[in-house]
DNA sequence: AATATATTTTAGATTTGCCTAAAATATATT
DNA sequence: AATATATTTTAGGCAAATCTAAAATATATT
């Protein structure tokens, strides 16, 4: 079953599931980046995963995490993204600030608790950052969201998830009144710099980049 | 401040703490019965916790918390029993199958996660065994409930809170449909054993034995 | 008070997770 | 294809928390 981890092995198993959804093999330098720490502790730990059959792993040939390690990092994203919707919409914290104690929090094992949880929760699919949930055996709801590049003009939107939490995207869609919800039209497209106009919350137009469209994601408005 | 504590350390100083309620000075042995592990590995401990002005300690002689590390203490059990009212009565768990989860949520390090926690649950006074919460300051509400060998005969009173978690007693408290809440009133006491027969929710009458007697606390109804 | 017993501490190992520096392998460039 | 550069792994060490066995100290018993 789902042997004993350490909090180090469930963090390694959850980087890299992370990143193999971008690239299909995962480098070692890329979880030694993703986890501030070097290459030689990831390939111990490498070693490790790979001897407790979590990991596919052959040397200095890049890795994946196997069918079992997939359903354990699964599992630990479920409690994150519960535990993120727990302390937004029960404790009134700001979805902007939740990740870290998130990060501490889906390490709890028991089972019994998680699945209370959810439930207490009312089965939430999607957690206050729009990603969605995977249910109690793992399985992601259907997403009916597109990434902000590929709406069309003059449709309205809301947003509903955002790429990443990093300090500096979430100052930047503070100074721009982006939060979750927020109502977006796409205006016009610059092929320059494919960066685009649009308006938010039906109000002011604001030109955003490439990099900021592309770790927006949003839902039509009905 | 609150210095950043393992795991361990955290334990080691609920441990202390716990045991110098019953005892002024702690034994090394005690330490390492209660956390089940040995006299040797709780020596390195001490030291540890000396160095960091938590305990005060002197080689062969005993010891006790630190001003600070009472603090700290009380910071820790705060947490634990937050979270036992969280799970009993938000998720529904009983309250004799909490007390695990609660171990390990209670070193979830955020200070601004266990005060929002503790307004969301109203400010409680008293987790589900009957225990009090200490507040945001460390301080302990009084407790205004006796020990059921102390209790008067005919007087009905309600059980407020049980010594000990261990399954053999919950066990027995089980058969003896003995919960929290439940009405209990002294019929007789017998100086041969010192047991004493109880009236139990004014109903049948069982005779508790002086172990069992010592381990239940109980509040006067009106 | 001297000795026996119990408790506590020290000494030396072990495991986990991390590190640096050097070696091995893979990838890019000429 | 040969060489330069980048990536990954190995080798050897370190700190935390634990252990066992032996030594030091304290307490109990005669």
């Amino acid at each position: 079953m789902n042997s004993n981890l350490s909090v180090a092995e469930e963090n390694y198993i959850k980087a890299i599931y992370h990143l193999q959804q971008a690239d299909s093999n995962v480098a070692t330098n890329d979880v030694a980046a993703r986890l501030q720490t070097k290459a030689a502790s990831v390939t111990d730990m490498l070693k490790k995963l790979k001897q407790k059959k979590i990991l596919d792993y052959e040397k200095y040939k890049g890795f994946r995490l196997s069918k079992q390690g997939d359903k354990i990092a699964l599992a630990i994203i479920r409690k994150h993204r519960l535990w993120e919707f727990f302390l937004v919409e029960k404790l009134h914290f700001g979805w902007d600030e939740v990740h870290e104690v998130a990060e501490e929090l889906e390490h709890i094992t028991s089972k019994k608790l998680i699945d209370k949880l959810d439930l207490f929760l009312g089965n939430p699919k999607f957690d206050p950052h729009g990603d969605p949930i995977p249910d109690c055996n793992g399985k992601l709801p259907s997403q009916p969201q597109i990434n902000l590049t590929e709406l069309p003009f003059n449709t309205q939107a809301s947003i509903s998830a955002v790429g990443s939490q990093k300090n500096e995207l979430l100052d930047l869609l503070k100074h721009k009144k982006i939060a979750l919800g927020t109502l977006i039209e796409v205006k016009a497209k610059f092929e320059f710099d494919n960066s685009l106009d649009a308006k938010i919350d039906g109000k002011t137009l604001h030109n955003l980049s490439q990099q900021l469209a592309q770790t927006l994601f949003v839902k039509l408005v009905n």
